[in-house]
DNA sequence: AGTCTCCTCCTAATCACTTAGGTGTTAGGG
DNA sequence: CCCTAACACCTAAGTGATTAGGAGGAGACT
């Protein structure tokens, strides 16, 4: 899957998925710009048309779910930084990351992070 | 600092920055899309104006120059997709990152870095 | 000089993204 | 039964991204 968010999208798509399925003026009252209801009443249309959420009548009003998994999202967003940002090298990605981020903690759960996967591939064996 | 391409001007930088200053003509040609040569040399002169590449004459053609360092864009761009499609936990990047790239060695070598820069960080103290 | 080719510059059309106004509907309170 | 509030629908305007046409200049080749 390949999917493509403009920035606005995205930040709706964060809304849903990280409080689930939400009507208009949740979503709204989420969001950290100030947008008019109208304004994502309309991003929501459009996102339907793109299959991005999906609708459902509940009283007066619709809820909007997101009908693309998160972690899929990430992992094509990945697939592009890592081909157009890093030339391809998920290592130079992470030598990136692990730059940027300096909390040794993080790190020694990420190697470890590491170690058990390289430890379960030998078992695998 | 915090560079944001459109998918167009990605790939141009994209050339920019693996074949290195190139004319409007070199750019083109390393394209994969088959774009009319005005329509590239248009991007360049918008990228120009965002200080994106600068432009240098050589003979009768222009050469333009990447100005914007991709491991800059590269962390910006991490920095973004992190907040945004892993709730802002580098760790489940990670994650995410190890599981579509299954190549034990890249792995390995991903391991290791980290715990030479854990080692350093020990060291440190 | 005439013409061909490669290049730039100016211009503009088209499309997508984003924002929001105006209108109509419907449920609920008085 | 009427008014208000919350909501959806239709419509459109503004901005930015993307595409490219046409005019013109300058070197190269006859």
């Amino acid at each position: 899957m390949d999917v493509r968010f403009t920035p606005r999208e995205l930040d709706i798509m964060v809304v849903l998925w990280t409080h689930g399925p939400s009507t208009v003026a949740e979503v709204r009252e989420a969001l950290e710009d100030d947008l008019a209801y109208n304004t994502v009443l309309t991003m929501l249309k459009v996102m339907e048309g793109k299959t991005y959420v999906t609708r459902s009548r509940e009283g007066r009003a619709d809820r909007y779910t997101p009908e693309v998994d998160r972690g899929a999202a990430g992992e094509s967003a990945l697939v592009r930084v890592t081909d157009s940002l890093f030339g391809g090298s998920p290592e130079s990605l992470l030598l990136r990351l692990v730059d940027s981020d300096l909390d040794p903690e993080a790190l020694r759960r990420m190697r470890d992070l590491l170690d058990r996967r390289l430890r379960e591939m030998e078992d695998d064996k």
